[in-house]
DNA sequence: CCTATACTTCGCCAAATATCGAAATGATAC
DNA sequence: GTATCATTTCGATATTTGGCGAAGTATAGG
């Protein structure tokens, strides 16, 4: 029940179910998450935690950056049936069509330049 | 999105999800899930309203009892895998175990004389 | 080392939420 | 009608949560 909960709490959040969509498609940084959503990087960090504590998603650290993935298919079939509920229930909405567009152009992007950017302001 | 947020916003909460997956097995009165989770009758009745407002459960009135039951076959895709995934999720739980343990109990009584038992205190 | 940098943690505030008891609602039964 | 009863709505309160900026951590590169 403990993780039931941990999970559904992680996903109750606009942000963070954009967030978790979005690395359906790709792994990403920090940085790129940042600019996806438009908030602080210590908000959108937080929310990456949540994810990462209910085992949503995973990270792996190269140098300075922190790359972020979806849990892979040998996840817990808990977060497997999570992962799949929330990629079949987005897919093809306004809001995440939007989204996946922003993201193409952030792909387009290279992490450092994004960063820099981000600086700036 | 809207939609996908108020589900998983709705099944955000322990006392929520119990309510729900002990539906899967009977429909119930409110004063059934009362005497399952224990809370005041107002915190219930609020707890069956987000998840009815969210379509995860539906209800029908009979005099004055009003009976609570997950959402039918019918239901959006949406719910259904959300209600499929919530099941899937918490059964075997060793909590989930307790409250149908109780819940056959609850069964057994008629729920006039377990509203007349709750209002004694 | 020292600086810059990508990210995290902490302290704070505002908004949302869970809970209760009291009052309101709507239906039954006398 | 009046009383009773199951449920809902309201108002108040306590807790949780989402957000930010400032300070802290860890790593790359001079």
């Amino acid at each position: 029940m403990r993780d039931v909960v941990a999970v559904v709490k992680a996903l109750a959040d606009e942000n963070r179910l954009r967030a978790l969509f979005a690395l359906r498609l790709s792994e990403l940084c920090l940085c790129q998450i940042i600019e996806l959503l438009g908030l602080s990087p210590s908000t959108v960090s937080r929310h990456m935690s949540i994810l990462k504590q209910a085992r949503l998603v995973e990270s792996r650290k190269d140098g300075r950056w922190i790359y972020y993935r979806q849990a892979g298919d040998n996840a817990a079939p808990l977060v497997r049936g999570a992962l799949d509920w929330v990629s079949r229930s987005l897919k093809g909405g306004k809001e995440t069509a939007k989204d996946v567009r922003q993201l193409k152009n952030i792909l387009k992007t290279n992490p450092e330049t994004l960063c820099k950017r981000q600086r700036k302001n």
